[in-house]
DNA sequence: GTGAGTGCAAACGATTTGCACGGTG
DNA sequence: CACCGTGCAAATCGTTTGCACTCAC
């Protein structure tokens, strides 16, 4: 269980990283095995913050550089939880997500329609390459109280 | 057309505020009408420069509180453009944005299928206020380019 | 007159930038 | 061994906060 050892990059994990046209570099690896782990959605600030708590020291900017890199390489995709808060979560199949505005949790929708609305839609001004739909509501726990 | 002297507010637009349950103050009145002659998405800090060049000067925390409150009132309507860049939009019919990932231009979309996809899904964790689709791609000044 | 709204300055959090160093391919 | 990615510090951006003053009601 001490694969997290320095140097160290767990082999399916660097062959993830290759595979998306990506070096595998440890902190890279570190972070995508992180959300392997923890699976949800995570800000930059937040891996930070997880990372110090395994023992891992990554300044901010690698962190956002690194996000970045995996984004770019597929392996994560962005969640927008608005107000300036960006999240990232490992990319799987499309869904949607659910935004409390009360406490600001962000929850996973599993959308039953399988067919984007409006994605060829002739008034849609652009080529699409990725369509999100975002409900903001009231989360159940916030709704009882 | 000098409309704008100072301490003037249109009555039609004075009403409006009234009926959103606003106060009608003369900042409010500027923004409403600005956003009536110009349409479109505009960011709290656009709106300011904006206002500043047609010879209005509104501090930033001023015009973040006029915004926020005519989103209270339901006149304004928040599209996130992601990357914390919150843009506001007269409200008007619920429609879908377009936004291009190239130059960061939002468009509106007319979406013809009036349903909102997963509304009443039994796998929303909690109460739906509101929905929104944001379609990422490539605006076709961009993919010509 | 009273309280909501404004104006101003300063704080704030998230993200980005520039540059030198180090490790990957 | 060339170059991409990292580490670090400082800058930047959009937004928020606190407080005194003013104006709409």
């Amino acid at each position: 269980m001490d694969a997290e050892r320095a140097g160290n990059v767990a082999q399916d994990t660097a062959t993830a990283l290759r595979e998306a046209g990506l070096r595998a570099t440890r902190p890279r690896a570190l972070i995508l095995e992180l959300f392997r782990e923890m699976r949800g959605h995570h800000s930059a600030d937040g891996l930070v913050a997880q990372l110090n708590e395994r023992g891992h020291r990554l300044p901010r900017a690698s962190v956002y550089g690194v996000v970045e890199a995996l984004t770019r390489g597929g392996l994560l995709s962005i969640a927008h939880a608005g107000s300036g808060r960006t999240l990232y979560e490992l990319t799987t199949v499309p869904h949607s997500h659910f935004l409390c505005v009360t406490c600001g949790e962000l929850t996973d929708v599993v959308c039953t329609s399988s067919s984007i609305p409006c994605a060829d839609d002739t008034s849609v001004p652009g080529r699409v390459l990725e369509a999100q739909v975002i409900f903001r509501g009231i989360c159940r726990d916030c709704d009882e109280t």
